[in-house]
DNA sequence: GTATTTGCAAATGATTTGCAGTGCT
DNA sequence: AGCACTGCAAATCATTTGCAAATAC
């Protein structure tokens, strides 16, 4: 199994319960803690909220997972895949990726950080979705 | 008082409580709740914390505040003026505005945002400040 | 004068912890 | 076999709510 060996090479144990998280969190996209409660409930009914929690902990300390923090909404956790672009429809909550890294949009666009050292960027795009926008128009 | 002119020009009243509220946030740039309530509580001491959170909530619906998230960070609130780009140290936690507009820097990328209307962007960058990078080499 | 706001205390919700038992490697 | 992981229940921490008294306009 795939996720077994991420695990491993992430240097934590593949229990069934982490083979479900990143199964779910795989399918899902973004997923908050709730979300990946109510879900992996249906099919690891005996999964405590607990475990979620301590899982979601050390895969992130394990750099297998990242939070992406939303201004009004809940944390989300999506598998760790490379600097991309997050878009959110502020109407009805969807947030998607854009395959668009934002370090090389910030590179080019010559921004001046000072002397800082930049070492990972995110990106975080609001509006309305195009379903959301006829809907609007009702 | 120019705070107490901000509120009214946001249909909020203008309570001491929200005065001194503003004007710490002001000088802080951005700031968390508990933050908040430790510092005002020493030239407010009577202000309690429902008030605080009632507050901030009133504010970010007038759209005269807004929430800052960071993966790994509690909330920060800051004044709203206009967009900006963020910059976080990692090590020392300290986030700094830098005057980008990442609007404009969007716009300037031809980033592709298919049929979505796109009202707001949010940047942030994360790394290490001069200081911790100092600190590092010893 | 009226509607809003404040501060308290209690309620709710979210996350963490301790520990005994279980399961991965 | 040994150490990490799970699930439970309890503890902790964060946020919200209801309400009576105070205050802005």
């Amino acid at each position: 199994m795939k996720y077994e060996h991420l695990l491993k090479q992430h240097h934590l144990k593949a229990t069934p319960q982490r083979i479900a998280i990143i199964d779910l969190m795989e399918h899902a996209g973004h997923i908050s803690i709730d979300e990946l409660y109510r879900s992996i409930r249906k099919s690891f009914s005996s999964i405590s909220l607990a475990t979620l929690y301590k899982n979601i902990h050390s895969m992130m300390e394990a750099a297998l997972i990242r939070e992406v923090k939303i201004p009004g909404h809940k944390a989300r956790y999506e598998i760790e895949k490379g600097s991309h672009t997050h878009i959110l429809c502020k109407a009805c909550g969807d947030l998607k990726d854009i395959p668009v890294d934002p370090v090389s949009l910030v590179d080019s666009g010559g921004l001046d950080t000072g002397r800082y050292q930049v070492d990972d960027v995110s990106l975080l795009l609001c509006g309305t979705c195009p379903e959301c926008q006829e809907r609007q128009n009702d």
